[in-house]
DNA sequence: CGGTAACCTGGGAT
DNA sequence: AATCCCAGGTTAC
């Protein structure tokens, strides 16, 4: 259930009014995609830049798509949205993920042909700002080309993984906005986690929509602060509602401010940041990790859940099968991990933790099928080339719901 | 200090 | 249909 909701206002003020699903929304322009054969009028084409005043006077629209210099091997969209880092981006169309960056809100699509990253500005106060913004997001200075080089040369494993799964890529994302996500996600599931950030953010100012999905930029602290417990749990947030409450509280007593406290963690040691993220309520090790790992530039953070133990002791400390996962194993594994793959060990751990989704398993050759549940439905030779992981990522899109299929195709 | 039982909720399995 | 189980855990005994 990804359809955006219209939700009981967090507060009544400072909101626009609910969406409506099935309405079409509103565009100054009509969205072309990147595709060579896409048809666009000579005279639009003229300037690939166009840029439209909004309705407000202060943004803009960038009316196409511009490249981002970026192979789909430096990042894969599907293999980097949809996978658990975030809960903010939707995906809006075939390959098109679109989210917001502070005031920006900005959709990434795959080039049809050859993969290539493509990006559309669909408001922002400062277009310069907002590129900006997108590269810093996408941690663009690392290369994972050139870090999973080094995890491959010592980890076959991994190499072959990483023929089929390339571009998984870790997002440097706001330290705050991470922070409420992963609060979230305590015992919890992906539709549900995901319905409670859209909740939240829904206090947020709206910053348009796009693929029939409502947009806000991520709420300050101060208007996260009006939430009360009460209102989350009605919410159907349960006892995570005061988990939020409470850390919100945490937060704005911190001296200088709660994002600026956040901030200042990227340039300590990870188990600084670790510790000081445990101080605040509903926040445990693994939150912390996440957290350190996808907004604090703590590249060898290792959230370690199900999934990476599972890995962990199949792969990395057999010795420990069949154990429970406890406190202290994990940060057995933790160091298992970092012992083996160094100071982006969090970008290892990452792209094996995307391989133990189903729904990549399905891509995959056989040979990587757990002994758990193998669906002979799928047989797939061990050729898997490029052309057939597009298909079947395509075809997981079109696995949604009818009314997301219709709803995207109207909006068109 | 290490191990266990509650904790909200909802969808899918039994 | 009723119940159990699980979902990228954390907290309180």
């Amino acid at each position: 259930m990804k359809r955006p909701r219209s939700e009981i206002p967090l507060s009544a003020a400072s909101r626009s009014p609910p969406s409506l699903p099935h309405t079409p929304p509103q565009r100054l322009l009509k969205p072309h995609n990147c595709k060579a054969t896409s048809q666009i009028s000579s005279k639009k084409h003229k300037n690939s830049i166009l840029k439209v005043a909004a309705a407000a006077g202060k943004t803009t629209h960038l009316a196409t798509w511009a490249p981002l210099d970026l192979t789909q091997s430096e990042l894969s969209l599907p293999l980097t949205f949809p996978t658990g880092q975030t809960f903010r981006w939707k995906q809006t169309g075939p390959l098109q993920y679109t989210g917001t960056l502070g005031p920006h809100l900005i959709s990434l699509k795959h080039h049809n042909q050859n993969g290539d990253v493509y990006y559309r500005i669909h408001r922002t106060p400062s277009e310069s700002a907002a590129k900006s913004a997108l590269l810093d997001f996408l941690n663009i200075d690392i290369s994972l080309t050139d870090i999973w080089a080094e995890f491959s040369a010592s980890d076959s494993r991994f190499a072959e993984l990483a023929r089929h799964l390339k571009g998984a890529r870790v997002l440097r994302q706001d330290p705050l906005e991470c922070l409420i996500q992963f609060l979230c996600s305590s015992n919890n599931n992906i539709a549900r986690i995901t319905k409670m950030v859209d909740f939240i953010s829904s206090s947020g100012e709206h910053l348009g929509s796009v693929g029939g999905f409502e947009f806000h930029e991520f709420p300050s602290l101060e208007r996260l602060a009006m939430a009360t417990e009460q209102e989350l749990r009605e919410a159907g947030f349960g006892y995570r509602a005061k988990y939020v409450t409470g850390t919100v509280d945490a937060l704005q007593l911190k001296p200088g401010g709660g994002a600026e406290w956040l901030a200042s963690l990227r340039k300590l040691d990870l188990q600084v940041v670790i510790d000081a993220l445990c101080t605040l309520p509903g926040v445990g090790p693994k939150v912390a990790a996440c957290i350190a790992l996808f907004s604090l530039d703590q590249h060898h953070a290792i959230p370690v859940d199900t999934h990476v133990w599972q890995i962990a002791t199949r792969y990395l400390l057999p010795e420990l099968a069949g154990a429970r996962l406890t406190p202290k194993l994990c940060g057995q594994v933790a160091n298992a991990f970092v012992s083996k793959y160094g100071k982006y060990a969090g970008w290892a751990q990452t792209l094996l933790f995307i391989a133990e989704l189903p729904a990549q398993k399905t891509i995959l050759p056989s040979q990587f099928a757990t002994n758990k549940e193998i669906k002979p439905a799928v047989e797939k030779d061990s050729e898997v080339d490029d052309e057939q992981i597009h298909s079947s990522q395509d075809l997981s899109w079109q696995a949604r719901s009818l009314e997301d299929d219709l709803s995207w195709h109207l909006n068109r």
